[in-house]
DNA sequence: ACAGCTCTAGAACGAACGCTCTACCCAATT
DNA sequence: AATTGGGTAGAGCGTTCGTTCTAGAGCTGT
């Protein structure tokens, strides 16, 4: 078989969670949109519902570290690559007509008052992404302290600015947020690491 | 009558759209939770359901805005301001116990695919509040290219840093956001109107 | 007294929800 | 050849969804 049907099914979730929230994306649709039935999803997700987006959750953090990781390393310069980041989100966005945002951001927005695994799941995704801008900006020569809190910042704004842009259908919204967040890094006035 | 239904309704169902979206709020949680009926939602609003939202999310654009514009004009400087701005938050979602979010996000980001009535309704919140912004940066002596750009990231980074702050329970998030776009304010080099 | 209106009340409808259940297919093992 | 078990298939369960509908309560103007 091409695919496994476990994956295509947790690819499927990802993508309708990132679009249509964990709430509303039904079981059903989950078995139509990856080709499984329901009797597939809960064989490999006896936990039902959640357990499917959880793995799909998981997924899609990785997805986006994977990405995030390239634009790092992909510029020695943080500010640099805080650009390069915003710019291919924006690219992707428009290419998707707007809809395919964060993956994490709708669903944990749905599931805050319980304390869920599905809640800790895009706490870990969050978490994940900052610790891999703060990383860049330790190795860059920042100090701990300044790392930690820049790191938030840029993801929390990127985070802000995509859903900003979704909402007016425009890439202005997360380039802006690209350039101030490069501007931002650089008023630290530390040197990028010459190699 | 003390507050009228049509009110009750209203409010009641901007704090569940605030904290559970559009999806995961029932018609029928709305009237228990307004102390209204369902005979008494449609006749208020025979747009049903989405016609609630929307009357609820501008409720919830009105609210913020004058939150928004108390925090700017409390505050001569912008970068003051947006410090004063992201404390409140925070002070507000931890006492909400973290589920006391933007009020429009979590309703905004289910209803992108469509283009109705409720997705403009948000996207015209967004814009309302990033005027407000720029509007202050504006008095206070800022071109208008830079106080643009600013205020987009201003309002797209204090609503990523509320996601981040709710999902990881603490008001660090925010909090560092708001110094770092103080930062960043600041940078410009220029210098608040005296008084 | 009565008609006319706004607003309240909730039973009832079809559709969709998450999930359980039984039945079946088919390759590997004995 | 028979048996086992992972995987597929979907009918059907009870519940909840958004909406519609009829009935009546409370008030105003004639």
């Amino acid at each position: 078989m091409q695919t496994s049907t476990r994956d295509r099914i947790v690819v499927a979730t990802a993508r309708l969670l990132q679009r249509q929230g964990y709430v509303g994306t039904g079981i059903k649709q989950i078995a139509t949109e990856s080709q499984a039935t329901l009797g597939s999803i809960y064989h490999f997700f006896p936990g039902g519902k959640e357990a499917v987006a959880v793995a799909a959750i998981r997924h899609g953090e990785q997805e986006f570290a994977a990405l995030l990781k390239e634009a790092l390393d992909s510029e020695p310069d943080p500010a640099d690559a805080v650009v390069s980041c915003t710019r291919q989100l924006a690219a992707g966005l428009k290419e998707s007509g707007w809809v395919d945002g964060c993956p994490v951001t709708a669903a944990a927005l749905e599931t805050l008052g319980a304390d869920s695994e599905l809640q800790k799941a895009c706490a870990d995704a969050l978490n994940g992404w900052e610790r891999l801008v703060r990383d860049k900006l330790l190795g860059c020569g920042f100090p701990a302290g300044d790392a930690r809190e820049l790191a938030t910042t840029v993801i929390s704004a990127i985070e802000g600015a995509e859903v900003t842009a979704q909402v007016n259908r425009s890439e202005e919204p997360l380039l802006a947020a690209g350039r101030q967040l490069a501007r931002l890094v650089r008023s630290y006035g530390i040197d990028p690491p010459r190699r």
